[in-house]
DNA sequence: CGTTATATTGATAGATATCAATACGGGTGG
DNA sequence: CCACCCGTATTGATATCTATCAATATAACG
């Protein structure tokens, strides 16, 4: 989902600091302990599982780079997406609250990520992270509700329009580009996600793209028109 | 949803400390504890608010009596209802986390809940308010992700057997009948939930009720072939 | 007992799923 | 380095389900 596939990203550390989560930021604070403490990281490839469902959940994890998507399946039925996540966001939430994981997170490109152990090793009182941690369950939980609304409203160009918004969006916040990116997941991810079949999925993206509010090649993505998007998906902005 | 519209709920306490969400339990423990410290409860009409999109939290709300439904409503769109909520259950936990909350939530009946306020005045140690919470934010977003397969998976037959499937076991599980009791909430509220029109909700009643698997009497329900609904929903069981 | 909200039922249109065939593309191995 | 191959994506034709529109029926409430 960066704008190319081996791109480095911008220097995290800056970006959230003026981003508005609270987990990132305290983990740069973390970072930069006077202990030296240093939050264990993780490299992944591409299609490498992060925790799969119904692990013990040890800690949450924050992308450092890469794209992730998590996903549940619902009694060996067929895989569910729920959210994908750029390199700035968290992964493996739910497995806090209840100490396993309900769903499963898989890398969509060459990926690392921080790690949160759920012992916290370290000052509390310099940053109280199960507060922290709270505020980001709670976040996660209006996300999912988000999430519900796209899925079920509206046709299938609004849904893909909502969606290219979020994530224009969140790239944007993350230091990438807006208007120009990949997506790094499959029409069937996207699919799922949107609850749509592939072939509509394809469709919709080629609908988009005679509307002349896109330009899609492929996985390749620029946004030619961010307001003819947003007036494509009326209802129920995302943020 | 209760069996009749003004029967009195069993006996809650008994009920709770048998189910497995802990907050309920931990209430119990609360209401019987040294201090004599009594939660204070609230009494609401049906369709009066408990709280509104917007309002600061000042804290969740356990139903003793009753039955409520929450909702959101995306950026002045129509409203979407994320959860139904019978006594026994919890309300309001997305604004524990943020402080504010998200969605509002309307009594369905004549409903009685008890308030816990946010700024704990109780023993800690006895009662880890706090971990608690976690877990049931976790559960809470566990519920959102199986609401979301099921209003985007299957036929409305599918869902609405699901549902049912669903309503019923919670029904169950609170002391109530699991095969017959009234469904609280209109058909709107329902084809929201769904994801369905409520035209479609009408008519998968009578499509489930054609095949001998329900009998509906307007809000009124029995689930006449608890197996056969099982089987109508085939994929993504809910619990 | 009337009035309004809610629910049912029917006819039809429309959007997306489904089925099928083809094209593309990235990765592997010769 | 090229060719092959399999996963992925596109495109078309058709079927199906649900939304929509419209009319009526029923229930709730004052």
């Amino acid at each position: 989902m960066t704008a190319a596939p081996a791109e480095t990203p911008p220097a995290l550390c800056a970006t959230w600091d003026a981003a508005d989560t609270c987990l990132p930021c305290g983990l740069a604070r973390l970072e930069r302990h006077p202990a030296g403490l240093l939050l264990p990281h993780r490299r992944m490839r591409r299609g490498e599982v992060l925790f799969r469902q119904g692990d013990a959940a040890t800690g949450v994890y924050v992308v450092r780079a890469g794209a992730l998507k998590s996903s549940i399946c619902a009694s060996d039925g067929p895989e569910q997406v729920v959210g994908f996540h750029v390199a700035g966001e968290v992964v493996g939430l739910q497995g806090w609250a209840c100490g396993r994981h309900e769903g499963s997170a898989v890398a969509l490109e060459d990926t690392e990520v921080a790690v949160l152990p759920r012992a916290g090793a370290w000052d509390d009182a310099a940053f109280p992270l199960e507060k922290a941690l709270q505020r980001l369950l709670g976040r996660e939980l209006e996300r999912a509700h988000r999430h519900l609304v796209l899925a079920t409203r509206g046709t299938a160009d609004q849904r893909l329009a909502g969606f290219l918004l979020d994530l224009s969006q969140r790239m944007l916040a993350r230091g990438y580009s807006g208007t120009e990116f990949v997506l790094r997941m499959t029409r069937a991810d996207l699919g799922s996600y949107l609850a749509l079949q592939i072939e509509t999925v394809s469709r919709s993206l080629r609908s988009l793209q005679d509307q002349r509010l896109l330009e899609v090649d492929g996985r390749r993505l620029r946004i030619r028109d961010l307001e003819g998007l947003r007036q494509a998906f009326p209802a129920a902005a995302l943020h």
